[in-house]
DNA sequence: GATGAATGAGTGTTCATTCAT
DNA sequence: AATGAATGAACACTCATTCAT
């Protein structure tokens, strides 16, 4: 019963070091085995497939952060719908992105798993799934902006690659910061040097031509 | 004669489609040469190993751009060290960058692959190598503009950072626009947005309080 | 579990075969597959690589022999030292040239494999090892009589032509008679034979001028 | 005219080194060619193939000396069956022995090549051919010489052991030593060696206890 | 005389996966 | 629950050789 418990969670460890190192498609089963000192029928005891194995190391919190992201959009969308205003006071936004930074980073080798090694396997496009994500709300939000300021939209474009770049910053964290903390003093600035993009695209207009 | 011209650009034209598909790594020899209806002998009669092969389609551009982009980052920092004050028309800025554009779609297909297919092979560090050189860069102009306005620089996670997205911009164009003449109008947005963030750091202090 | 011996000896087997006749080199592993009814993963499940398999057939006859060979030169050495006269009575010697020859012929096939046929391989300087070996062994012994009958002592090629010579009878034995009864009776032959010779060295100089 | 004999004089002397380093099974066309600085058509045209090209440059040399060796053999047999009476004198015979050291020096590359590099081509029973040359010569002349002087004869391993021996002292100072006077220097010892255990067979019973 | 192009079978080796025990 | 054995297709790459030009 032990010993049922240390097989499996040896061959996790050993396959999470694998596809850290090598990625998906070029980690070996045999050498994920061999490390965790175990032979390959005990893997095929446990897990289907690679994918599978792939899978048992991702799935759960790359599930529980779209959980976190979706409810995240909701609210939102709530409060802009509710005050039919346009928010002024980024206070709640910063709480939001804390909360995923600190999810993200609670599950760190996971989130890099999945977001950079898994090239090759079924979530490969989870990234691009996030950026999706965030762009249909984006659009939700931008038009409902436009309507309440009278000011014409953001075209699809350049809000899918808002939607990009706002994942695209915790990708980049993942792979250039392993703390936390100066992680989230990174995440405050480039959000605070994007907004300052965001606001110019709604107020700022008259700006350039001062 | 004339097919000495043809099976090697056979080759080419199927090995470009090959990388193309599958990503450097997961690309078949094999297969390359199956489709381009010729041995694999033939293969390495005009090529000394895969590698080879893939640089053969990407390394020329490569060099190429890495030129442009050097003397483009020259000039910039010789007129602010010559003129000593920040600049604030970007127009010199917008053509660097519309150049840099059209060299690359014009190679499309190659910079696609040289920037997002080239994972197991010598090319698979050329989107870090050239955020590393726009980073230099921008380390030196934000270094001058601290200097000359007497404000306090930006920190070096947000210059890598900036930079970083300099480049994602290129390399997000080149994966989801295949329009020449669309992706400027894009870029030019892109730009348009960052430049705010970028204002921001250095004179919008004052601004955000109006 | 029965399969088990069956497949890795049948592996053995037909190695044994394949390289006895092509050598080392020219040997193939999907023909010593296929001769032993058995898929190429296979052999990759025993043995590491082709050296791997070379090795499995070699090695340990091969260090044996060598302990062998170095007691039994440690021990003449000794004797010499010890009583510090000259051997007249090579019945000693005889009797460990015997048992050499006797393990030599226990493993007729791999010794054959390690001296002749072990070209592109590590083991392909086993013999220039034995006569190294040997060599050291009678520059020392040749220096100690020299100095016992104060003659004049043999001069270090044909230290090592000797040891060449001493070894070679035994790859020759190995190649040309498979009997080990024949093989020492050829062998006392050709060591009467080579014991005129070296006697000739050291006490006969006077017997060529008469 | 005088490009030709360029370009087949290059391609020997690339192929002699590429022989020379690698043996003749594992040379490689190919690189003889590129190292000659000329493309494998070429190659083609003044060889057959593979093994003519390795003929070309060893097979001159090995039949001048089978032919040397032959008469040199013949004299013998012609002096001893005249004279019906056993050699004393070996004045002769070293004069023979000479003239073979100097000619095998004169084409000591060539001879390399035939004797040691040649496994794998139809060469590769060159030394075994010498020997069996020598083998049959001393089977005659052991066999006149025990009619002479009454005793038993040499019996057929012995004889053919001497034969591989005397071969073998060629092909040793061959892979051993680049210069001729050194060369003849050592084979005089290691023939007085020899001859040493020769007569000892013959007459030396009564010789060692004088 | 010599080139440049091409062949096609061959090499050792690795892979994810299966399955009887 | 896990082992040890085995599969068979795939991999990049090398080879001696051929031949139209």
């Amino acid at each position: 019963m032990k010993n049922e418990k240390d097989t499996k969670s040896k061959l996790l460890a050993s396959a999470k070091q694998e596809f850290m190192e090598k990625g998906y498609m070029q980690a070996s089963l045999r050498n994920i085995c061999k490390n965790a000192g175990v032979t390959t029928g005990a893997l095929y005891f446990f897990f289907k497939d690679k994918e599978d194995l792939f899978a048992s190391l991702v799935e759960e919190p790359l599930n529980t952060l779209k959980e976190i992201m979706n409810s995240h959009y909701t609210e939102e969308m709530e409060y802009v719908t509710a005050i039919h205003q346009m928010k002024n006071d980024f206070t709640d936004d910063m709480e939001a992105v804390e909360e995923l930074l600190h999810y993200i980073y609670q599950h760190y080798e996971e989130f890099q798993l999945v977001l950079t090694k898994s090239q090759g396997s079924r979530f490969e496009k989870s990234v691009d799934f996030f950026v999706a994500v965030t762009e249909k709300h984006y659009r939700l939000l931008t038009d409902k902006i436009s309507e309440i300021i009278k000011a014409p939209v953001l075209n699809d474009y350049m809000v899918h690659w808002i939607s990009h770049m706002q994942i695209d910053i915790f990708v980049h964290l993942l792979t250039h910061e392993r703390s936390e903390a100066a992680a989230r003093e990174h995440m405050i600035l480039t959000m605070n040097y994007l907004m300052n993009g965001w606001n110019g695209f709604f107020v700022v207009p008259d700006n350039n031509k001062e």
